[in-house]
DNA sequence: TATAATATTATAATCATTACAATTATATGA
DNA sequence: TCATATAATTGTAATGATTATAATATTATA
């Protein structure tokens, strides 16, 4: 997986923020805040500005190769796009974990006119660890 | 459908706001964010505060009478308890619609030692007025 | 290299929500 | 009924994430 090349594919010039915030939103469980992605950027950019990282949160948002997770309440997340899968959050400790779900077959019905184009599942509760 | 009932069985004085509240928010297809709710309300209280809307939601909320819709970033909306449905977000018009879904039957797994307390799915999309 | 286009930064503004303290209304016991 | 405690409501200010705007720096390309 390249993701200078991902960013090329769709027309966006692979600075090294674009990147890192792709690989960030990329690792597996991982669903940060723009301010921890801002920490965590700071890490290997330490002059990089918050703007920036909205900035950057802002084209990839555009190009579809991130997504907004809005489980709670003024508390923004994103996500990497790589597969459909629900979210579950766990009101003990906070932690968003993904998981499986079939988004082609939710036994849904009544939107025959509706056209379709994003599916969020959003589960709330209480995680393993949280749960000993 | 008495609300004021249902308040005192929650061991909730039924003040007139909070009756208020939760007559709107049991209107079907009706989904306020605080700035709408607090609009309706004036037209019937004058006087209301803004706050007063904020602490009537609040106590609601936690009383679980009412829930938090958070499709969007920005946007919080209300919604009554009535039953389980989806929602839908037109994002042409803006509106948010009910749909039917069977909540018991998702086709999801991988969460076997997770305790699932509430779930929400949220779709996007253009509604049929918006895509004549 | 020169120029235009784009990316990044810094600063200030916005705005929904929250915090807090003061006031008012309601419930309850003497 | 009155006094007092409890709860509800209000007003003001604070918070804090996000957005707007303009200035600066970097990159692409002729």
């Amino acid at each position: 997986m390249n993701f200078k090349e991902i960013l090329m594919k769709h027309d966006i010039q692979p600075s090294n923020y674009r990147i890192k915030v792709l690989e960030c939103l990329s690792h597996y469980e991982e669903h940060p805040t723009a301010e921890e992605l801002y920490q965590s950027l700071s890490d290997v950019f330490p002059t990089i500005s918050k703007m920036s990282v909205y900035n950057t949160i802002e084209v990839l948002l555009n190009a579809g190769l991130i997504k907004r997770i809005t489980i709670e309440n003024n508390e923004v997340r994103y996500d990497s796009m790589l597969e459909n899968h629900g979210h579950f959050k766990c009101e003990s400790c906070g932690k968003v974990f993904n998981f499986d779900i079939d988004m082609d077959h939710l036994p849904f019905k009544g939107l025959e006119n509706f056209e379709i184009d994003s599916k969020d599942v959003y589960f709330k509760g209480i995680c393993p660890d949280c749960n000993h």
